[in-house]
DNA sequence: AACTATTTATAAGA
DNA sequence: TTCTTATAAATAGTT
Protein backbone atom coordinates (compact mmCIF):
# COMPACT_ATOMS: atom_id res chain seq x y z
CA UNK A 1 0.00 0.00 0.00
CA UNK A 2 1.75 3.34 -0.98
CA UNK A 3 3.77 4.55 -3.55
CA UNK A 4 5.71 1.27 -4.60
CA UNK A 5 4.57 -2.05 -3.35
CA UNK A 6 6.60 -3.87 -0.75
CA UNK A 7 7.51 -7.17 -0.18
CA UNK A 8 7.02 -8.01 3.80
CA UNK A 9 10.47 -8.64 4.98
CA UNK A 10 12.27 -6.78 7.69
CA UNK A 11 12.39 -3.07 7.03
CA UNK A 12 16.47 -2.29 7.70
CA UNK A 13 16.51 1.44 7.99
CA UNK A 14 15.84 1.98 11.30
CA UNK A 15 14.10 5.74 10.47
CA UNK A 16 11.58 3.79 7.97
CA UNK A 17 10.97 0.80 10.67
CA UNK A 18 10.08 3.76 13.14
CA UNK A 19 7.81 5.11 11.19
CA UNK A 20 5.73 2.17 9.32
CA UNK A 21 5.55 0.68 13.02
CA UNK A 22 4.10 3.51 14.70
CA UNK A 23 1.82 4.04 11.73
CA UNK A 24 0.72 0.29 11.28
CA UNK A 25 0.35 -0.24 15.04
CA UNK A 26 -2.27 2.60 15.33
CA UNK A 27 -4.04 1.11 12.38
CA UNK A 28 -4.19 -2.24 14.00
CA UNK A 29 -5.48 -0.98 17.06
CA UNK A 30 -8.24 1.10 14.70
CA UNK A 31 -9.26 -1.81 12.84
CA UNK A 32 -9.50 -3.93 15.93
CA UNK A 33 -11.54 -1.33 17.75
CA UNK A 34 -13.58 -0.70 14.69
CA UNK A 35 -14.55 -5.03 14.31
CA UNK A 36 -15.38 -4.44 18.18
CA UNK A 37 -18.20 -2.25 17.34
CA UNK A 38 -19.41 -3.21 13.67
CA UNK A 39 -19.73 -6.86 14.94
CA UNK A 40 -20.41 -6.20 18.91
CA UNK A 41 -17.24 -8.90 19.60
CA UNK A 42 -14.42 -8.63 21.83
CA UNK A 43 -10.81 -7.95 20.51
CA UNK A 44 -7.52 -7.62 22.14
CA UNK A 45 -4.45 -6.31 20.75
CA UNK A 46 -0.78 -6.38 22.30
CA UNK A 47 1.85 -5.25 20.16
CA UNK A 48 5.46 -4.90 21.87
CA UNK A 49 6.70 -1.65 21.68
CA UNK A 50 10.83 -1.54 21.77
CA UNK A 51 11.22 2.17 21.10
CA UNK A 52 9.16 3.21 24.40
CA UNK A 53 10.38 2.19 27.56
CA UNK A 54 8.08 3.52 30.15
CA UNK A 55 4.40 3.46 29.50
CA UNK A 56 0.84 4.85 30.31
CA UNK A 57 -2.42 3.15 31.91
CA UNK A 58 -5.41 4.57 30.04
CA UNK A 59 -8.56 3.31 30.81
CA UNK A 60 -11.37 4.27 28.97
CA UNK A 61 -15.14 4.26 30.57
CA UNK A 62 -16.41 0.78 31.85
CA UNK A 63 -13.68 -1.33 32.24
CA UNK A 64 -15.67 -4.41 32.83
CA UNK A 65 -15.85 -5.59 29.84
CA UNK A 66 -12.15 -5.15 29.48
CA UNK A 67 -11.97 -7.46 32.52
CA UNK A 68 -14.03 -10.14 31.25
CA UNK A 69 -11.95 -10.77 28.18
CA UNK A 70 -8.50 -10.71 30.22
CA UNK A 71 -10.47 -13.07 32.22
CA UNK A 72 -11.68 -15.23 29.46
CA UNK A 73 -8.46 -14.90 28.08
CA UNK A 74 -5.88 -15.72 31.46
CA UNK A 75 -8.40 -16.63 34.50
CA UNK A 76 -9.63 -19.47 36.06
CA UNK A 77 -12.55 -21.45 35.85
CA UNK A 78 -13.88 -21.40 38.88
CA UNK A 79 -17.97 -20.74 37.49
CA UNK A 80 -16.92 -23.27 34.58
CA UNK A 81 -16.62 -25.97 37.17
CA UNK A 82 -19.49 -25.24 38.51
CA UNK A 83 -20.92 -26.59 35.64
CA UNK A 84 -19.26 -29.72 35.40
CA UNK A 85 -21.17 -32.68 33.15
CA UNK A 86 -24.54 -32.61 31.71
CA UNK A 87 -26.84 -34.72 29.98
CA UNK A 88 -27.53 -33.13 26.28
CA UNK A 89 -31.13 -32.21 27.34
CA UNK A 90 -29.53 -29.57 30.32
CA UNK A 91 -26.84 -28.40 28.14
CA UNK A 92 -29.39 -27.01 25.85
CA UNK A 93 -30.90 -25.35 28.86
CA UNK A 94 -27.34 -23.75 29.93
CA UNK A 95 -27.31 -23.10 26.00
CA UNK A 96 -30.23 -21.02 26.17
CA UNK A 97 -29.72 -19.12 29.42
CA UNK A 98 -26.18 -18.54 28.71
CA UNK A 99 -26.28 -15.29 28.16
CA UNK A 100 -28.74 -14.70 31.40
CA UNK A 101 -26.34 -16.33 33.33
CA UNK A 102 -23.27 -14.22 32.14
CA UNK A 103 -24.88 -10.98 33.16
CA UNK A 104 -25.63 -12.67 36.70
CA UNK A 105 -21.54 -14.14 37.51
CA UNK A 106 -20.44 -11.06 35.66
CA UNK A 107 -21.82 -9.15 39.43
CA UNK A 108 -20.93 -11.84 41.37
CA UNK A 109 -17.45 -11.98 40.15
CA UNK A 110 -17.12 -8.30 39.75
CA UNK A 111 -14.33 -8.23 42.78
CA UNK A 112 -12.88 -11.89 42.12
CA UNK A 113 -11.95 -10.44 38.72
CA UNK A 114 -10.12 -7.30 39.45
CA UNK A 115 -8.05 -9.03 41.73
CA UNK A 116 -7.37 -11.44 38.92
CA UNK A 117 -6.41 -9.24 36.91
CA UNK A 118 -4.22 -7.23 39.20
CA UNK A 119 -2.85 -10.78 39.66
CA UNK A 120 -1.90 -11.07 36.15
CA UNK A 121 -0.28 -7.15 35.64
CA UNK A 122 1.80 -7.70 38.56
CA UNK A 123 3.08 -10.81 37.08
CA UNK A 124 3.77 -9.46 33.84
CA UNK A 125 5.54 -6.35 35.32
CA UNK A 126 2.81 -4.17 34.29
CA UNK A 127 2.69 -2.50 36.87
CA UNK A 128 5.96 -0.69 39.16
CA UNK A 129 7.03 -2.68 42.75
CA UNK A 130 5.77 0.72 44.56
CA UNK A 131 2.24 0.76 43.00
CA UNK A 132 0.79 -2.08 44.89
CA UNK A 133 -0.68 -1.40 48.13
CA UNK A 134 -0.37 -4.52 50.93
CA UNK A 135 -4.11 -4.29 50.86
CA UNK A 136 -4.07 -5.44 46.94
CA UNK A 137 -1.16 -7.48 47.84
CA UNK A 138 -3.22 -9.57 50.04
CA UNK A 139 -6.76 -9.48 47.78
CA UNK A 140 -3.48 -10.97 44.96
CA UNK A 141 -2.43 -13.65 47.03
CA UNK A 142 -6.44 -15.12 48.00
CA UNK A 143 -6.56 -15.60 44.23
CA UNK A 144 -3.54 -17.35 43.77
CA UNK A 145 -4.55 -20.20 46.22
CA UNK A 146 -7.60 -20.11 45.13
CA UNK A 147 -6.10 -21.06 41.93
CA UNK A 148 -3.97 -23.73 43.50
CA UNK A 149 -6.81 -25.29 45.02
CA UNK A 150 -8.45 -25.60 41.64
CA UNK A 151 -5.41 -27.42 40.33
CA UNK A 152 -5.30 -29.62 43.15
CA UNK A 153 -8.60 -30.80 42.82
CA UNK A 154 -8.08 -31.03 38.76
CA UNK A 155 -5.11 -33.37 40.31
CA UNK A 156 -7.31 -35.70 42.58
CA UNK A 157 -10.02 -35.91 39.97
CA UNK A 158 -7.38 -37.28 37.52
CA UNK A 159 -5.88 -39.94 40.35
CA UNK A 160 -9.12 -41.50 40.96
CA UNK A 161 -9.97 -41.46 37.09
CA UNK A 162 -6.88 -43.57 36.52
CA UNK A 163 -8.45 -46.36 39.14
CA UNK A 164 -12.01 -46.50 37.49
CA UNK A 165 -12.28 -47.57 33.69
CA UNK A 166 -13.47 -44.93 31.13
CA UNK A 167 -16.93 -45.14 32.23
CA UNK A 168 -18.44 -41.36 31.41
CA UNK A 169 -20.94 -40.94 28.54
CA UNK A 170 -21.54 -37.20 29.50
CA UNK A 171 -18.71 -34.61 27.64
CA UNK A 172 -17.64 -31.77 30.22
CA UNK A 173 -18.17 -28.95 29.45
CA UNK A 174 -15.96 -26.04 27.29
CA UNK A 175 -16.13 -22.54 27.23
CA UNK A 176 -16.30 -21.36 23.62
CA UNK A 177 -13.30 -20.02 22.81
CA UNK A 178 -11.93 -17.07 21.16
CA UNK A 179 -9.35 -16.86 18.16
CA UNK A 180 -6.09 -16.20 19.29
CA UNK A 181 -2.83 -15.15 16.83
CA UNK A 182 0.54 -15.14 18.17
CA UNK A 183 3.57 -13.66 15.59
CA UNK A 184 6.85 -13.69 16.96
CA UNK A 185 10.02 -13.14 14.98
CA UNK A 186 9.97 -13.38 11.00
CA UNK A 187 8.80 -16.89 10.31
CA UNK A 188 7.45 -17.76 13.28
CA UNK A 189 3.63 -17.87 13.76
CA UNK A 190 1.51 -19.68 16.79
CA UNK A 191 -2.11 -19.66 16.01
CA UNK A 192 -4.76 -21.21 18.25
CA UNK A 193 -8.36 -20.73 16.23
CA UNK A 194 -11.50 -22.01 15.47
CA UNK A 195 -11.40 -25.58 14.09
CA UNK A 196 -12.12 -25.32 10.50
CA UNK A 197 -10.91 -21.80 10.40
CA UNK A 198 -8.28 -20.31 7.86
CA UNK A 199 -6.73 -17.80 10.30
CA UNK B 1 -13.94 1.16 2.52
CA UNK B 2 -15.81 0.31 0.11
CA UNK B 3 -18.59 1.44 -2.33
CA UNK B 4 -20.06 3.70 0.48
CA UNK B 5 -18.57 4.97 3.06
CA UNK B 6 -20.21 3.45 6.44
CA UNK B 7 -19.87 5.06 9.78
CA UNK B 8 -18.29 2.66 12.43
CA UNK B 9 -21.53 1.40 14.38
CA UNK B 10 -23.11 -2.26 15.11
CA UNK B 11 -24.45 -4.02 12.25
CA UNK B 12 -27.95 -5.18 12.57
CA UNK B 13 -28.43 -7.29 9.54
CA UNK B 14 -26.74 -10.75 10.14
CA UNK B 15 -25.67 -11.83 6.88
CA UNK B 16 -23.69 -8.57 6.80
CA UNK B 17 -22.28 -8.51 9.88
CA UNK B 18 -20.92 -11.90 9.38
CA UNK B 19 -19.58 -11.81 6.28
CA UNK B 20 -17.80 -8.34 7.83
CA UNK B 21 -16.59 -10.08 10.40
CA UNK B 22 -15.21 -12.61 9.09
CA UNK B 23 -13.18 -10.37 6.28
CA UNK B 24 -11.98 -7.67 8.87
CA UNK B 25 -10.98 -10.42 11.55
CA UNK B 26 -8.91 -12.59 8.77
CA UNK B 27 -7.31 -8.81 7.84
CA UNK B 28 -6.49 -8.11 11.47
CA UNK B 29 -4.20 -11.09 11.91
CA UNK B 30 -2.97 -10.44 8.65
CA UNK B 31 -1.50 -6.76 9.16
CA UNK B 32 -0.40 -7.96 12.89
CA UNK B 33 1.44 -10.47 11.03
CA UNK B 34 2.83 -8.46 8.34
CA UNK B 35 4.08 -5.71 11.46
CA UNK B 36 6.10 -8.50 13.43
CA UNK B 37 7.74 -9.06 10.03
CA UNK B 38 8.39 -5.55 8.95
CA UNK B 39 9.27 -4.29 12.71
CA UNK B 40 10.59 -7.33 14.38
CA UNK B 41 8.25 -7.04 16.98
CA UNK B 42 5.82 -9.39 18.76
CA UNK B 43 2.45 -9.03 18.20
CA UNK B 44 -1.13 -10.60 19.70
CA UNK B 45 -4.54 -10.85 18.93
CA UNK B 46 -7.40 -11.93 20.13
CA UNK B 47 -10.80 -11.92 18.63
CA UNK B 48 -13.60 -13.40 19.94
CA UNK B 49 -15.83 -15.58 17.49
CA UNK B 50 -19.50 -15.69 18.51
CA UNK B 51 -20.49 -17.62 15.30
CA UNK B 52 -18.43 -21.11 16.45
CA UNK B 53 -18.75 -23.24 19.50
CA UNK B 54 -15.36 -25.18 19.03
CA UNK B 55 -12.25 -24.56 17.86
CA UNK B 56 -8.91 -25.75 16.56
CA UNK B 57 -5.68 -25.62 17.40
CA UNK B 58 -2.98 -25.20 15.27
CA UNK B 59 1.13 -24.43 15.84
CA UNK B 60 3.20 -23.25 13.07
CA UNK B 61 6.99 -23.98 13.65
CA UNK B 62 8.73 -22.95 16.38
CA UNK B 63 6.01 -22.13 19.14
CA UNK B 64 8.81 -21.20 21.70
CA UNK B 65 8.63 -17.70 20.44
CA UNK B 66 4.65 -17.83 20.65
CA UNK B 67 5.18 -19.32 24.43
CA UNK B 68 7.66 -16.39 24.90
CA UNK B 69 5.44 -13.39 24.13
CA UNK B 70 2.56 -15.22 26.23
CA UNK B 71 4.43 -15.35 29.21
CA UNK B 72 5.17 -11.59 29.01
CA UNK B 73 2.03 -11.44 29.20
CA UNK B 74 0.90 -13.43 31.46
CA UNK B 75 3.65 -15.00 33.58
CA UNK B 76 5.40 -14.43 36.73
CA UNK B 77 8.45 -12.39 36.71
CA UNK B 78 11.20 -15.24 38.21
CA UNK B 79 14.04 -13.97 36.31
CA UNK B 80 12.86 -10.12 36.53
CA UNK B 81 13.08 -10.15 40.51
CA UNK B 82 16.54 -11.50 39.89
CA UNK B 83 17.38 -8.28 38.23
CA UNK B 84 16.37 -6.24 41.04
CA UNK B 85 17.73 -2.96 41.92
CA UNK B 86 20.63 -1.69 40.37
CA UNK B 87 22.81 1.45 39.67
CA UNK B 88 22.78 3.84 37.05
CA UNK B 89 25.75 2.22 35.41
CA UNK B 90 24.98 -1.55 36.07
CA UNK B 91 21.44 -0.45 34.87
CA UNK B 92 23.31 0.53 31.26
CA UNK B 93 25.28 -2.55 31.10
CA UNK B 94 22.62 -4.62 31.52
CA UNK B 95 20.84 -3.16 28.93
CA UNK B 96 23.83 -4.21 26.85
CA UNK B 97 23.70 -7.50 27.44
CA UNK B 98 20.04 -7.94 27.24
CA UNK B 99 19.48 -9.57 23.75
CA UNK B 100 22.19 -12.21 25.63
CA UNK B 101 20.98 -12.99 28.26
CA UNK B 102 17.33 -12.91 26.69
CA UNK B 103 18.60 -16.16 24.74
CA UNK B 104 19.98 -18.02 27.46
CA UNK B 105 17.00 -17.61 29.75
CA UNK B 106 14.77 -18.79 26.88
CA UNK B 107 16.13 -21.77 27.30
CA UNK B 108 16.76 -22.52 31.11
CA UNK B 109 13.38 -21.37 30.93
CA UNK B 110 11.88 -23.37 28.50
CA UNK B 111 10.31 -26.53 30.76
CA UNK B 112 8.69 -23.99 33.11
CA UNK B 113 7.11 -21.99 30.34
CA UNK B 114 5.58 -24.50 28.65
CA UNK B 115 4.26 -25.47 32.07
CA UNK B 116 3.06 -22.00 32.91
CA UNK B 117 1.52 -21.62 29.56
CA UNK B 118 -0.09 -25.57 29.72
CA UNK B 119 -1.62 -23.75 33.32
CA UNK B 120 -3.29 -20.65 31.43
CA UNK B 121 -4.63 -22.90 28.58
CA UNK B 122 -6.13 -25.14 31.61
CA UNK B 123 -7.16 -22.32 33.25
CA UNK B 124 -8.67 -20.66 30.27
CA UNK B 125 -10.50 -23.83 29.22
CA UNK B 126 -8.12 -23.85 26.71
CA UNK B 127 -7.81 -27.90 26.63
CA UNK B 128 -10.94 -30.39 27.68
CA UNK B 129 -10.49 -31.62 31.50
CA UNK B 130 -9.53 -34.95 29.96
CA UNK B 131 -6.43 -33.96 27.92
CA UNK B 132 -4.03 -32.92 30.90
CA UNK B 133 -2.53 -36.13 32.11
CA UNK B 134 -1.77 -36.32 35.83
CA UNK B 135 2.12 -36.04 34.96
CA UNK B 136 0.96 -32.46 33.47
CA UNK B 137 -1.05 -31.90 36.21
CA UNK B 138 1.86 -32.12 38.18
CA UNK B 139 3.70 -29.79 36.59
CA UNK B 140 1.06 -27.08 37.11
CA UNK B 141 0.77 -27.77 40.43
CA UNK B 142 4.59 -26.95 40.77
CA UNK B 143 4.45 -23.57 38.92
CA UNK B 144 1.35 -22.35 41.01
CA UNK B 145 3.38 -23.06 43.96
CA UNK B 146 6.18 -20.67 42.89
CA UNK B 147 3.67 -18.09 41.52
CA UNK B 148 2.44 -17.85 45.59
CA UNK B 149 5.86 -17.86 46.64
CA UNK B 150 6.72 -14.65 44.64
CA UNK B 151 3.34 -13.17 45.28
CA UNK B 152 4.25 -14.04 49.08
CA UNK B 153 7.47 -12.31 48.55
CA UNK B 154 5.75 -9.28 47.73
CA UNK B 155 3.70 -8.75 50.65
CA UNK B 156 6.49 -9.26 52.72
CA UNK B 157 8.85 -6.80 51.20
CA UNK B 158 5.76 -4.00 51.19
CA UNK B 159 5.40 -4.81 54.43
CA UNK B 160 8.94 -4.29 55.81
CA UNK B 161 8.97 -1.51 53.48
CA UNK B 162 5.81 0.05 55.59
CA UNK B 163 8.06 -0.13 58.31
CA UNK B 164 10.88 2.08 57.39
CA UNK B 165 10.38 5.13 55.39
CA UNK B 166 11.63 6.35 51.71
CA UNK B 167 14.71 6.04 51.58
CA UNK B 168 15.26 4.05 48.41
CA UNK B 169 17.43 5.72 45.30
CA UNK B 170 17.85 3.30 43.42
CA UNK B 171 14.81 1.93 40.76
CA UNK B 172 13.18 -0.80 40.64
CA UNK B 173 13.71 -3.02 37.94
CA UNK B 174 10.40 -2.76 35.53
CA UNK B 175 10.15 -4.59 32.40
CA UNK B 176 9.25 -2.94 29.06
CA UNK B 177 5.86 -3.47 28.24
CA UNK B 178 3.96 -3.88 25.62
CA UNK B 179 1.37 -1.67 24.19
CA UNK B 180 -2.10 -3.74 24.86
CA UNK B 181 -5.10 -2.92 24.02
CA UNK B 182 -8.83 -4.60 24.90
CA UNK B 183 -11.94 -3.65 23.05
CA UNK B 184 -15.51 -4.46 24.22
CA UNK B 185 -18.59 -3.56 23.23
CA UNK B 186 -20.00 -0.80 21.12
CA UNK B 187 -17.99 2.49 23.29
CA UNK B 188 -16.05 0.55 25.75
CA UNK B 189 -12.41 0.40 25.76
CA UNK B 190 -9.78 -0.27 27.87
CA UNK B 191 -5.45 0.14 27.00
CA UNK B 192 -2.47 -0.13 28.44
CA UNK B 193 0.11 2.14 26.45
CA UNK B 194 3.42 3.19 26.14
CA UNK B 195 3.16 6.67 28.30
CA UNK B 196 2.59 9.15 25.81
CA UNK B 197 1.28 7.26 23.59
CA UNK B 198 -1.51 8.18 21.00
CA UNK B 199 -3.05 4.17 20.83
C1' DA C 1 -17.88 -16.99 -2.28
C1' DA C 2 -16.55 -13.81 -6.15
C1' DC C 3 -16.73 -9.08 -8.13
C1' DT C 4 -15.95 -3.78 -8.39
C1' DA C 5 -16.46 1.04 -7.02
C1' DT C 6 -14.68 3.43 -3.41
C1' DT C 7 -12.63 4.39 0.73
C1' DT C 8 -8.44 3.53 3.57
C1' DA C 9 -3.90 2.51 4.54
C1' DT C 10 0.56 3.47 3.63
C1' DA C 11 5.54 3.84 1.09
C1' DA C 12 8.17 7.42 -0.41
C1' DG C 13 9.43 11.84 -0.46
C1' DA C 14 9.55 16.70 1.45
C1' DT D 1 10.12 13.22 13.04
C1' DT D 2 5.75 14.79 11.03
C1' DC D 3 3.05 16.03 6.70
C1' DT D 4 1.87 15.14 1.98
C1' DT D 5 0.72 12.43 -1.97
C1' DA D 6 0.66 8.67 -5.31
C1' DT D 7 -0.55 4.14 -5.13
C1' DA D 8 -1.62 -0.44 -3.05
C1' DA D 9 -5.06 -2.68 -0.07
C1' DA D 10 -9.24 -3.26 2.24
C1' DT D 11 -13.88 -3.48 1.93
C1' DA D 12 -19.36 -2.24 1.25
C1' DG D 13 -22.59 -3.33 -1.68
C1' DT D 14 -23.73 -6.41 -5.19
C1' DT D 15 -24.01 -10.98 -7.98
Amino acid sequence: MGKQKTNIEFIAKDSRRRATFKQRKENIFKKASELSTLCDVRTCVIIDNPYEQRYGYEVLPSEQEAIELLHGFNGMPSKRRSAKTTNPEEMMQQQTRKAQEQLIKLELENRELELEILMHEYMAGARAMNEISPEEAEGILWVAEKQIRVVQARIDMLSSKADNAENSTAQPFVQEAPAIAVHCKKENVKKIQESGGSC
